[in-house]
RNA sequence: CGGGGUGUAGCGUAGCCCGGUUAUCGCGCCUCGUUUGGGACGAGGAGGUCGCAAGUUCGAAUCUUGCCACCCCGACCA
C-alpha cells in the first residue's frame, strides 16, 4: 500500500525530513532553494558515490577536480551552451567585503572584479579549457576524467531535492580521437547509470535518447535513463551526452592524428545527481516513510533491546554483541540501539521512517527461548527465529528485499507505460492514469511544443529498445515509424 | 517576472471579520514518579520582538499604509 503522491512539497516531507532540510538561508538574502543534508541523508549519499565511483572506475575512468569559479568569457566560447545557462547563472562580482560608516558590513565597491566569474552550472568549459593544454597527439587520447562537485544552477523555481540551486553531482567528461568511439562512450555511460538505477536503487529505468528540444544545451545527442514516481511523473535520473567536436570548436582542441593531421576532438559528458536521493525516496517510500533498498540503506538492520531492568539488558547485550560481531564479518551494517531515553515502540516507528530495511527485537521472552523477532520494512512481515539462523536469515533476506522492491517497482512502472493511437486517448491516459504515455510522434519540434501546451506532457525518450513499426502521429496524423514516451515530468 | 496565498514558541496552529485581563491548543523540550514485546501515563515546569516599520487609538496579533520574506500555480530547468 503506497500513498499516492502529490507534487506537493509538504507530502514529500514526511520522507525528505530524515535525510534533509531546507537551508533557511532567506532571511534577508532572498536565496532559496538550498538544502542541507543531514548524516543520515548524507550517508546514502556516499554509498551511491561509492558504487557509482566503482563502476567509472571500472570503466576506466579517472577522478580529477577542477575549480569552482569560471571567467565569464569561457561562456561565450559556445553559443547553444550559453544559451542554455545564462538565464540560471550565480555571478561574483567583488572580492572583499568592509565594514561602513555605521559598522554595517558591505560590499567594497573598490574590490570590483575586473571579469566576473561565473559559479559553475557545469563544468564543461573550463574543463575543455584545460583540455586544450593537455592534448597535442593522438597519444593523449581519449582522455576519461570524472568530477564530484557541487554546482550552482539559479532556477526560477526549486523543489527539494529534484531542482536545489546548488546540488552535488558528478560529471563526467571524455575526449577521444574518433566520433564513434565518443559515441560508444556515451552509451556506455547510459548502460552504467542504468545499470546503477537497477541494481542498487531498485529502480527500473527507461534507456532511450532526447528529442531534439529536450536534449543538453551543446550536445549533438542525449541519452536518458528516464524513472517512473509513485504519483505517476517521470524524472529524469541521468543523462549521457554525446558532444560531437562543438566544445573542441568552441575551445579549439585539436590533435595530430596517427595521418599527422590536425583534428578536432570529439567529447562526450554525463551526469547524475542528488536528485538521484529524490528519484530513490519516490520510488519505494510509503506511508510509514522510507523505504530503502540494501544495497544502499546506511542501516541495514536495526537491533532493539526490550527490557524492564539492568539485567535484562546486560544479558539482552551480551547475546547482540555476539551477533552483531557475526553480522558484520557477513558485511551487513548493523546497529544496535540501546538508548533508555525511547521506548521500543517509538524507535519501531522511528527506523521504519528511516527506512531501515530489517528490524530485530529481542527480549526477555527470546533470552528464555534462545530466539528473536526480525520484521521486514517492505512488506511488515514479522517472524520469530532462532537466533543462531539469524545470520543467515538476514543475508539472504537483505538479497530478498532488494530484488522485491525492484520487482514491485517494476510491475508498477510496466503497468503504467500505456500505448496509445488517438489524442483523445492520450489526454485520457495523462488526466486520469498518469505514467508514460507510448504513442506514434511525427518528429517535429512544433508537434511537441503544441503536445507540451495542451496535456503538459513532454517527451521524455524515444526508447533505446524501440520496435520500428508503421503509424501516425497522434497528433498530426502524419507517418511515424516509432512509438516515443511521453509523460508528465518533474 | 505574472496570478493567488501566507507570516503568532523548535514544528503545526486558534484568535484577526467585529481592537479591551496575563495571546489558544497540540506535538516536541525539562523535572519527578510509575512504565518499557508497536510512537506510554500522571503531576509540575520552561519557552513569544504575534515578519519589519510607521500610522490611527486611552488601548493594536486584530484596523490603515509601506516594506520584507516564504509558499502555491505558470514561464525556465537535472
Amino acid at each position: 500500500m503506497s500513498k499516492k503522491l502529490t507534487t506537493r512539497e509538504e507530502d514529500y516531507s514526511k520522507w525528505y525530513n530524515e535525510l534533509v532540510i531546507k537551508a533557511d538561508l532567506a532571511e534577508n538574502s532572498g536565496v532559496r532553494g538550498c538544502m542541507v543534508i543531514k548524516p543520515y541523508g548524507f550517508a546514502i549519499w556516499e554509498k551511491m558515490q561509492a558504487e557509482l565511483d566503482r563502476m567509472f572506475k571500472e570503466t576506466g575512468h579517472e577522478n580529477a577536480y577542477f575549480p569552482m569559479f569560471i571567467p565569464k568569457s569561457y561562456f561565450s566560447k559556445e553559443a547553444s551552451h550559453v544559451d542554455g545557462f545564462a538565464k540560471e547563472c550565480a555571478v561574483v562580482t567583488h572580492y572583499r567585503l568592509k565594514n561602513d560608516e555605521n559598522g554595517k558590513v558591505v560590499v567594497d565597491e573598490n574590490a570590483k572584479l575586473e571579469e566576473e566569474l561565473i559559479v559553475r552550472p557545469t563544468s564543461e568549459t573550463i574543463i575543455w579549457d584545460t583540455y586544450r593544454k593537455w592534448i597535442e597527439s593522438y597519444r593523449d587520447l581519449p582522455i576519461l576524467v570524472n568530477q564530484w562537485a557541487n554546482v550552482v544552477r539559479w532556477e526560477m523555481r526549486t523543489r527539494l531535492f529534484l531542482r536545489t540551486t546548488e546540488f552535488l553531482w558528478q560529471e563526467g567528461h571524455t575526449a577521444h580521437a574518433t566520433k564513434q568511439e565518443a559515441i560508444e562512450e556515451s552509451k556506455q555511460m547510459q548502460e552504467v547509470y542504468a545499470e546503477f538505477a537497477e541494481n542498487f536503487m531498485a529502480m527500473p529505468v527507461i534507456k532511450g535518447s532526447k528529442s531534439e528540444s529536450e536534449r543538453f544545451a551543446g550536445a549533438l545527442e542525449t541519452y536518458t535513463i528516464e524513472a517512473l514516481m509513485q504519483d505517476g511523473k517521470a524524472l529524469q535520473a541521468g543523462t549521457s551526452h554525446f558532444l560531437g567536436q562543438n566544445f573542441a570548436k568552441a575551445f579549439d582542441v585539436k590533435f595530430t592524428s596517427k595521418e599527422g593531421k590536425r583534428e578536432y576532438v570529439w567529447a562526450t559528458s554525463w551526469g547524475v545527481s542528488t536528485r538521484l536521493m529524490g528519484a530513490l525516496v519516490m520510488t519505494h517510500s510509503d506511508d510509514k516513510g522510507l523505504v530503502l533498498p540494501p544495497n544502499l540503506a546506511p542501516i541495514q538492520v536495526v537491533i532493539v533491546p526490550i527490557y524492564r531492568n539492568d539485567e535484562h539488558l546486560d544479558a539482552i547485550s551480551e547475546k547482540v554483541d555476539e551477533l552483531s560481531k557475526s553480522l558484520k564479518s557477513n558485511g551487513v551494517s548493523v546497529k544496535y540501539d540501546k538508548r533508555d531515553t525511547h521506548k521500543p515502540g517509538w524507535k519501531f516507528a522511528e527506523y521504519e521512517l528511516k527506512g531501515v530495511p530489517l528490524r530485530i527485537a529481542m527480549g526477555p521472552r527470546d533470552l528464555e527461548n534462545g530466539t528473536l523477532e526480525i520484521a521486514r520494512r517492505d512488506t511488515s512481515e514479522k517472524k520469530t527465529i532462532a537466533i543462531d539462523e539469524t545470520v543467515d536469515y538476514v543475508v539472504s533476506t537483505l538479497k530478498t528485499i532488494q530484488d522485491d522492491l525492484f520487482v514491485k517497482a517494476l510491475k508498477f512502472r510496466n503497468e503504467h507505460i500505456t500505448e496509445v493511437n488517438s489524442f483523445d486517448e492520450f489526454k485520457e491516459v495523462l488526466e486520469t492514469k498518469g505514467g508514460f504515455v507510448s504513442a506514434h510522434w511525427d518528429g517535429s519540434i512544433e508537434t511537441e511544443e503544441k503536445i507540451k501546451d495542451l496535456t503538459k506532457a513532454t517527451i521524455r525518450c524515444v526508447p533505446n529498445n524501440a520496435e520500428i513499426e508503421q503509424g501516425v502521429c497522434v497528433f498530426t496524423g502524419a507517418k511515424s515509424e516509432k512509438r516515443v514516451l511521453f509523460a508528465k515530468a518533474y
